[in-house]
DNA sequence: TTACTGTTTCGACACTTGTCGATGTCCTGC
DNA sequence: GCAGGACATCGACAAGTGTCGAAACAGTAA
């Protein structure tokens, strides 16, 4: 049941994960994309794990181990859980090294979602 | 006791949602920071939610009235009530004109939200 | 006034979520 | 082998969320 995968470097197809949904703006979402865009804005939408996912995006090397970011006011355990629920949304990969798990964020997930923010300006 | 809610919307001012946080990925976000972003993402982390919204963002002139964007499989009430969430939140304003109450996207939260998403080492 | 329509609020319910302590798993070092 | 640290999972709990029908509120027209 290992899923530690994203091992290797974004060299494969970097593009896949990004097509998810048109912007918001430019025709009503269907109902599918919907389910779809709001796992993505759920799994960003509690505190801990917005600090969380901050903490790995902002580190230097754009990795970081649970050890270096978990300080964040709740309990080991929770914070495990959180991670979990980025990684599930596609956010967060993760990759065992040793003693410890390194998070680094997914690649284009970013700008995929800032894609179905930004309007069409036109 | 409450007779004043709609026309005139006294819960958050349009212009405040826009220097929310800085980018996720320019550094650790401050828990107080977190707590604001996380409640932008959760008004739009449900499917339901996520269609009205598009409903109003897409619609032409700009806004919509209940009865335009109603249809998306769930009762009345619950759209209202999804509808209030996405006030509160601060990213849709309503407006009464005579029977009907017109829905617009608040001006600015939508460029704020996907800065938060777009990376600064561009 | 009355009747009718559009929208919001109320009250209740099932379900989900965030949190914790305890426990389990994986790896390193002795 | 054993001990210990890093991280994940389990089980349980309180709190929050989405949903509905019923009712209330706001406005229009007869």
């Amino acid at each position: 049941m290992s899923n530690l995968q994203v091992a290797s470097l974004p060299l494969l197809e970097p593009e896949a994960a990004a097509p998810c949904c048109p912007p918001l703006t430019s025709a009503p979402l269907s109902e599918e994309d919907s389910v779809r865009m709001a796992a993505m804005f759920k799994a960003l939408s509690d505190p801990v794990r917005l600090r969380l996912f901050s903490r790995v995006a902002s580190h230097e090397g754009g990795e970081a181990c649970v050890c270096d970011i978990q300080d964040v006011g709740v309990s080991q355990p929770t914070v495990s859980h959180h991670l979990k629920k980025l990684r599930e949304a596609g956010l967060l990969t993760s990759e065992r090294r040793g003693t410890w798990v390194y998070y680094r964020v997914a690649p284009n997930v970013l700008a995929a979602m800032a894609g179905m923010l930004t309007a069409a300006t036109g």
